[in-house]
DNA sequence: TATTAAATTGAATGAAAGTTCAATCATAAA
DNA sequence: TTTATGATTGAACTTTCATTCAATTTAATA
């Protein structure tokens, strides 16, 4: 044999991540169709063959890293479900991490910005479109069931729970959207702001 | 002569706007580089090459919409500013008509995604680029003046004005693509939810 | 050192896709 | 009816791009 396997493996698994970590930069900011192979191989620096090496597809790194933005996303939602708060503690919270996120994370913003593309475009891979359809309103119903609990406790403003879990979501991803696309000189709002919005 | 320039002009107007309408669906749901000038030759049913009888380029027709959808929503918020009414009515009204919109106007919705698809992309041609970053403000801009005004007047909740206008505009355009990328089973938040989270 | 499997390269392949073009058609004016 | 001009077509041309592949390099082990 000409190496041990085990550590083939790793190697192999680490390269595929540098070529996951080039392609979600151009993908999130170019989308799907304008991104090349070409560009991803320069950007990660190796042969335009190799990727191949690695992936079967442009569409399946594409497919995989959906999937692993939609993920990424569903965890936070759920691990602020399992938290053992107040439920309008839990959504000041959870205002307060993401607006932070937004400021400062280059990558969560990447991550909204894939997705946004993925979601806004029909044009993208059938396992892409099921993954999506799968997975992307597991944070509007988890979030409604928050908020219904709060307003049990009358912290939370009045309204339907999936509505006010509509408002909530849809400004997060057009703040991340706002954010990602535009320079330095952003207004990012400022989190108290949006908190009076929702408790009471 | 073989014809009335008037006319031949006339016509020739109608047919660049059958074209415009097919490519703005296209563009709007697939993005520039998915949306191929055969799709859009289909879809408005001409030959292929008739299409370049009207424009020079696949980015022309593109820049072209770019521009229109631009102003129409620039046009819907300088048209606000106008309206001589108290600045906290201006913003309850400018609310339920853009959750009314949202709701009925399949034409809205797809002038949103359709931006929304060109601000998120680098990807595109540079004239869009240019009138993205010319026009895109606007509504921000205009929409914090009013919300100064109606601060003002002790009716609109406090904060920074340009902060409340992100937080604004951001949850509409949020709204817009979270309608136009799904099937009829959408929730759309109550308009006296939102007038509730900005005026006093 | 020799061997072998995997990594890597870069050119070749083939299929789109944007654009051009020569030829034909339609029609209003003369 | 003839004619001239614009509309229209569909094939040809060209470029770009995803994918494949034959050949080379690397490096661990025997």
């Amino acid at each position: 044999m000409a190496r041990k396997k085990i550590d083939n493996d790793r190697m192999r698994e680490e390269k595929k991540n540098q070529i996951l970590a080039g392609a979600l930069q151009l993908f999130a900011t170019k989308g799907l169709f304008a991104t090349k192979i070409k560009d991803i191989a320069e950007t990660v620096g190796m042969a335009q063959g190799l990727i191949y090496h690695y992936y079967k597809s442009k569409d399946e790194i594409y497919v995989e890293l959906i999937n692993n933005a939609l993920d990424k996303m569903n965890e936070a939602v759920l691990s602020l479900k399992e938290t053992p708060l107040p439920a309008h503690i839990k959504i000041s919270m959870a205002i307060e991490e993401l607006i932070k996120t937004i400021k400062e994370s280059e990558d969560f913003t990447q991550t909204c910005r894939l997705i946004a593309h993925a979601t806004n475009s029909t044009a993208i891979p059938e396992e892409a479109k099921r993954l999506i359809n799968e997975k992307r309103d597991i944070p509007y119903i988890e979030l409604a069931k928050i908020i219904a609990e709060g307003q049990g406790e009358g912290r939370i403003v009045a309204g339907e729970p999936m509505e006010l879990s509509v408002v909530f979501w849809t400004f997060i991803n057009g703040l991340a959207t706002y954010k990602a696309t535009r320079q330095a000189e952003t207004v990012i709002p400022d989190a108290k702001l949006l908190i009076k919005m929702f408790i009471n």
